[in-house]
Parts: structure tokens; sequence; C-alpha cells
DNA sequence: GCTGATTTCGAACAGCATTCGAATTCCGTC
DNA sequence: GACGGAATTCGAATGCTGTTCGAAATCAGC
């Protein structure tokens, strides 16, 4: 439980990261094969982390922190492009969920950690509180609130935060059910490119955030 | 592997499902923990389901048949209320998410089972297909489309489908990441009402299916 | 009431994460 | 450069887990 991370201690970090990119190696996720893929032994794990569980989430969070800064960046761009007027609207929503459509094509982007991770956070919602602080984490999310009520000020706060929330469940959908949304859309999008699901889902978000006829 | 299931299977089944159900009970999902509920042995597992994943599978199926059995109904009593007229597009939106969304609010509704059984599905993606003949079932979905043509002729096939993707995107996030979509909202959404969360995602989802302006 | 098939059981087995004390390495200080 | 205390690594041991397997027990048909 190192504050200052050594050498074993990210070698740990990147072994477990590497693991999880790999396709199809959740089932060797075992300490003994983190640390021998780390060069180091099980009892390092937890040394340096506490548990197993709590190695995965500190990948979690290493991947995260990257996510939301490519978001964030992409949030400040679409600002300053217009400013002082308000940003573009398929410009706001392309930098909330375009990272993690890009990402998810790419299988050593990291994304994957984060599928694994939240979805072993939902399972196990109970007890285990260090899930829940990268899961409750929304404080990057919020920053995209101010920006759409400029663009939509006719919204409530409540409404805004709703549909953002809506939104991000329609990133979810895509990129971690991607059988599913081949099976209902016929085999007959491309989801390889990201750039068409982006503006594929640009083009149903959007109309959330504009004035009802 | 009983094809007629005996008294010991389906006392199996149930506490497989109670202890799903129970909260913060998933810790103690462990084959010894299930045949103590079910007054039974660890062996009984291995030999009416071969395996705890697959009785896991197994319960899922159950209440997931029962949840698409309210949604398939709901769907025709939209229809045939309008007949031959289009249904209206609201109520069949709530009839794709509103079972969900009731089962959600109800701890003791099964809903837990299809989250957590989602929530693994997706962690161990790789090899184990007796998760994906749940996961990759649409069938039911698909009989959402032709009505929804009927009421956005103008939209492709594609393009429902897409559609109606998004939407249980958009069901999932709200059932599945409640604490999320607290604090996107303020916490100033009655999540426990919910009536009023499905008439929140019809005025979501609806305008999808609006022409554009 | 016997016989063959179905079902139940309990004792194993291998694999897992984790614990813990000893051994080792590291590093500031003499 | 050598000491000594802290930080780190290691390997054996522990108590879980799911699963296997052969022997008991129960059941159904005649």
């Amino acid at each position: 439980m190192s504050n200052r991370p050594n050498i074993t201690a990210t070698r740990l970090l990147d072994a477990c990261e590497a693991l999880l990119c790999e396709r199809g190696a959740h089932e060797e996720l075992t300490t003994r094969r983190i640390a021998l893929e780390a060069q180091a032994t099980p009892s390092a794990i937890a040394y340096h982390f506490g548990s197993q569980e709590e190695l995965i989430t500190a990948v979690a969070e290493r991947v995260y922190r990257r996510l939301n800064a490519e978001r964030l960046a992409l949030l400040r761009k679409a600002v300053d492009r217009r400013s002082p007027e308000p940003p573009d609207l398929e410009e706001v929503i392309a930098a909330l969920v375009g990272p993690s459509i890009r990402w998810a094509a790419n299988p050593q982007s990291g994304y994957r950690v984060l599928s694994y991770f939240t979805s072993m956070a939902h399972a196990h919602r109970d007890g285990t509180a260090h899930y829940r602080r990268i899961i409750e984490d929304v404080e990057h999310h919020k920053a995209f609130i101010p920006q759409l009520k400029r663009i939509a000020p006719w919204l409530d706060e409540v409404d805004i935060g709703w549909r953002l929330n809506c939104a991000l469940g329609i990133r979810s959908q895509v990129t971690r059910s991607r059988q599913r949304t081949e099976l209902l859309t016929d085999h007959r999008m491309n989801l390889d490119d990201p750039d068409l699901v982006i503006s594929r889902m640009v083009e149903v978000i959007a109309p959330m955030f504009r004035r009802t006829s």
C-alpha cells in the first residue's frame, strides 16, 4: 500500500492491464498469472495493493483518468471554438461519447479494463466500497452540464442531467453490447467505423436537447 | 442434466434466485450456500445442471422469460387498442422499457438476477457460450421493430433497430446505474416512482422516432 | 419383492486469494 | 565503506472455492 509506487507495483499494474486487454484472458486473471507476467509473486499484489480486487480497481482508475482527460480536452476545444457563443451541440455530444467509442474499437486502448471493471462493480454492488469510488465519480460528466445548459437554456438542470445520463446509457450499450447492437441493426451498420457510429449517436442524442415542436 | 426437472432441481433454482435477490448476498453465492438453502448438496448442482454457471444461467433464463412475456403482452395490448391504426408511440415505448423499470424497483421481482447475469456474461465474454444464448436473444425485441416502423415509416429498418437499441441502453443505465443517475440529476428525481421514471424515459426516447424539423 | 435406472451423498481433489514470518534488499547515517 | 532499521520480496501454509467420482440410497416397472 505504498503511496510512492515502486517498480514492482507499476509492473503489476501493467501486467494486469495487459491481461485484461487480451482477448479471452479473463479466465486467467489470477494472482499467480498476473504475478508471473510482472515477474513477481502473488504476495506482491497483497503487499502493494492489499488484494487482487484493489489492484484491478487501481488499474481501472488509471485507465479512467486517461479517458476522462481526453473527454474534457474535447469539451474544452468545443467550447473554445465558439466562445463566447455557446458551443456546437453536436460537437459537445461527440466529446462526450467519442472517446469511449474510439477506445472500444481499439483492443489495446484499455477500454476492456473499464468494461470488465464496471461489470464486476455492478455484480458485487454490495459492501466493497472501493468499487463505488470510481463508479460514482461523475464530476467530469458534470462539466458537460453547464455547457449543455447554455445550448438548451429552456431545460432545467435536472432535465440536462437526465439527458446526459441517457446519452451515457446509449454509449454503454453500443460499446459493451456490440453483439446485441449488431443483431438489432441486422448487421447492416459498420460498427468498426468509430466516426460513423459517433455520428449515428449524435443523430439520436441531439434531438433530446432540441426544442419540442 | 434432466430434461424433466425434478423437485430438487427446482428447489436449487428457487434457492439460487432467492440468494441473488437478497441484498448483498452475492458474496455468499457459493455451491455450498445454494445447496444448504435448497436442502441439498453441492453435488446436486453438478448433477442437475452441470455446473454452478449453468444453474445461474437457468435461473436467469427463467426470469428473462417472465419479463419478456410481460413486455410482449403490453406491446400486443398497445397494438390492439389502436388497430388497424398504428399503435401509440408513447405506449409502445412504455411497453418496451416499463416492465424493466417496474421490476427494478421491486427487489423480489427477480430483476437482480438479470442484472447479475448480464454483468457476469459481459465480464467473461470469452469462451463460455451458454451465456451468449440469453444475451444474444433479441427475438422479442425484434417484435417491436415492425410496429415502430408503422409509426415512423420514413425511417429505415436499420434506423429503427438502432433507435430501439439506444432505448434499451437508456433502460439499462437507469435500472443498473441508479447511483450515477441520482448524482447526475442532483437527487432531484424520485427514482422510486416507476411511472414517473417511465414517463421521463418516454419524453427522451419518443423524439428519436419523430420527424426532424 | 426383485432389478435396473435415477438420484443423492460424502469424501476426495485441484485451484484460488490471502496471510504471515523469515529472508532479502534498499538507503540514509555514521 | 559498513552499520542498522525500514521497505520489500519470497515461499510455505491456510481456508476457501467448484467440481469429480464411486458408493449408497431411492425410485419405478413388472
